[in-house]
RNA sequence: GGUCCCGUAGCUCAAUUGGAUAGAGCAACUGCCUUCUAAGCAGUAGGUUUCUGGUUCGAACCCAGACGGGAUCACCA
């Protein structure tokens, strides 16, 4: 349990006490604490008015009988004011201190572990095999780095999974497309990134596809027959039958292409900071999940038709019948998934399950999750859909197929343009050299980018205006970036006072500053807890802005270094220090890089 | 059409899960660098939380309806 949930629960403990004296008639076992707002006086604010209905009492005259009985029995206690049914409570500078004390010395943990420590598999990234990575998937990547991050930091072990999909009609039609037209360019010789070669085929591919329909309608045949018929079409679902069939030709094709992708996309994942422990290819698990179908039919969950088709009726749980098995016998996608979701479980005994998919699919998870149920799945309660909405461009969708997407590539190389751009303006980088500047611009903006992406709630769409490039001031990765290498500097001009190891605080006053940030600090434990309650990396990332601003407010105002009292001054140095690895543990879980000097 | 998600300042997002006077950043305007990094600080302006009802001490949040946007409902993946 953390240092703020004990003195919480030691509040509301207190409360009840207190109101079991005072007002005997009251039956409410429930006192609402939060953090006070701003505008009032305290540090942590009781709301009184349940209670003060249970006790047929007006709240004020409960707040104003509780607060006396409290700050007499609670030594913590420095004082409290009433607002109508609120009682603002603020603590002592001692109990402050004492929280700072036991955060340097390591008497006090800066997180808690969670009560319940699982095994816990994160799926993310998950991406086609047949065009390079645009900013949908980036913002996927970021969730799901960021939330094993954050589960681990919570004390579970984690296991990052990548479930490439490397095979399907998509992929086929960047090998017919290449085969018509690529005159067999490879990335040697055309000096394309492997999966920008293989994206522009997929994009040749739907222009001659288009092409194709319209000839075809033009000699009058309708739109959606034209779809079905045209030759370029047939031909890759030929090219897909070939490939199931094992067809040595178009494996080769498909195993060369492949591979350029990938060691396009290793590179795109270094860039981004994000790396796997499992990788999983669905050329490889594609055929999974027919045994279970058989075991439904066994257990009478699934049914049979009269063209063999298997279904599953799920209409009893709001859904409709989905069908697990074509009438040919072969499998469909959520056939595999059901599979891949038995083998993850098979191979690595896990308790829980995330899937970092966007929210186009969350009807499939549903499917999915009450599936596994009629099975009789014990992990199926442990399957999380962290579903998440799309980015979209002020024009609307982003459409690869059309080549109407923000390129990953691309968007990394502009970030890191500006970043140089606005380092160089202004020219506080003495003594670095050429590689550390390069990846100082680096990580400034990827700062930058991954707190754009995290900073939102998952579950929210966003829009993305590429006209208007990511920020580097105000609410951004760069600001908190800039906030830890200011501290750096002063601890680095201060070397011979360290506050490293032990100190003892003196005896001191704080400022509201100073109170307001003892508090963000100590509450960075519980601020994990609801991330990982909420599965919302998005909370630690707002966090780190609310402290960064905290502190930067602060430093204006203050002589930290330059404090002339020398227990103050210590205190001072303790708290930003304190603040530094806050941010440090933050960040490394949003994985933000924290340069020293910027 | 059925189901699900969303709608907060001009723009991008918050709001401790039903609490106090709805907050930040960007854009605009006013101050502040001879002092620990001005990628900063302080301030001004900007709101009928899409609308209408309801629930209660109290609603951006819960309920009902309307309007607007999106997703999904394939023997595609």
């Amino acid at each position: 349990m953390s240092r703020q949930i004990q003195t919480k629960r030691q509040l509301t403990d207190t409360a009840l006490l207190g109101m079991a004296r005072l007002f005997p008639q009251c039956q409410d076992l429930e006192i609402p604490i939060q953090r006070t707002r701003k505008e009032y006086e305290g540090d942590y604010t009781l709301v009184l008015f349940g209670p003060a209905k249970s006790a047929r009492l007006a709240p004020l005259a409960m707040a104003q009988a509780l607060g006396p009985w409290m700050a007499e029995h609670l030594p913590i206690i420095h004082s409290f004011n009433v607002v109508q049914g609120f009682l603002n409570i603020r603590l002592s500078d001692t109990y402050w201190l004492g929280c700072l004390q036991g955060l340097q010395d390591g008497s006090l943990d800066r997180v808690h572990l969670t009560a319940k420590p699982a095994k816990v598999m994160v799926e993310y990234s998950s991406p086609n095999t047949n065009k390079p990575l645009h900013l949908g998937h980036v913002r996927n990547n970021f969730l799901g780095h960021a939330l094993a991050r954050l589960l681990q930091a919570r004390g579970h072990e984690v296991i990052k999974a990548n479930l490439v999909n490397d095979r399907g009609i998509h992929i086929c039609k960047s090998m017919l497309a290449w085969q018509r037209y690529g005159n067999g360019e490879t990335p040697l010789t055309s000096g394309m990134k492997g999966d920008h070669l293989v994206g522009k085929y997929y994009v040749a591919f739907d222009k001659a596809y288009k092409t194709e329909i319209a000839e075809l309608v033009a000699q009058g045949m309708a739109p959606e027959q034209a779809k079905k018929e045209a030759p370029i079409m047939q031909e890759a679902q030929e090219m897909l039958r070939n490939w199931e069939s094992g067809q040595p030709g178009v494996r080769a094709l498909w195993y060369d292409m492949n591979q350029w992708v990938y060691a396009g996309f290793e590179q795109t994942y270094a860039r981004l900071g994000v790396d796997f422990d499992v990788m999983y290819y669905e050329s490889d698990t594609y055929l999974l999940g027919k045994d279970l179908v058989e075991e439904g039919l066994e257990k009478g969950v699934f049914e049979r038709d009269d063209h063999g088709a298997v279904w599953c009726d799920l209409t009893a749980d709001g859904l409709d019948r989905k069908i697990v098995q074509r009438a040919d016998g072969t499998s469909v996608y959520i056939t595999q998934d059901l599979g891949t979701a038995e083998l993850k479980y098979r191979q690595h005994g896990i308790d829980r399950s995330v899937y970092v998919v966007g929210d186009e699919q969350d009807y499939h998870f549903k499917v999915l999750i009450a599936i596994m149920k009629k099975l009789g799945r014990p992990y199926a309660h442990g399957i999380f859909h962290l579903s998440y909405g799309m980015i979209e461009l002020p024009t609307g969708r982003m459409k690869s197929r059309e080549g109407t997407v923000v390129d990953a590539d691309d968007l990394m190389d502009e970030m890191e343009r500006v970043a140089e751009a606005h380092t160089r303006a202004l020219g506080k980088t003495e003594g670095l050299g050429t590689a550390e500047l390069s990846t100082l611009y680096a990580q400034l903006a990827m700062g930058a980018l991954r707190y754009y992406l995290l900073k939102v709630e998952p579950k929210k769409k966003m829009v993305f205006n590429p006209e208007e490039s990511i920020d580097f001031q105000g609410n951004t990765g760069p600001f908190i970036q800039y906030n830890h290498a200011r501290i750096c500097s002063m601890q680095r001009k201060l070397a011979h006072h360290g506050t490293q190891g032990q100190v003892r605080l003196g005896n001191t006053t704080l400022l509201d500053h100073e109170r307001e940030l003892c508090r963000m600090v100590c509450d960075y434990g519980d601020v994990l807890a609801e991330a990982e309650a909420a599965y919302s990396p998005a909370l630690v990332a707002n966090y780190c802005y609310e402290l960064a601003k905290a502190f930067s407010s602060y430093y204006a105002e203050t002589h930290i270094a330059k404090e002339e009292d020398p227990d103050k001054r210590l205190m001072r140095l303790v708290l930003v220090h304190q603040i530094k690895l806050t941010l440090q543990h933050a960040c490394g879980i949003l994985g933000m890089a924290l340069p020293e000097q910027m």
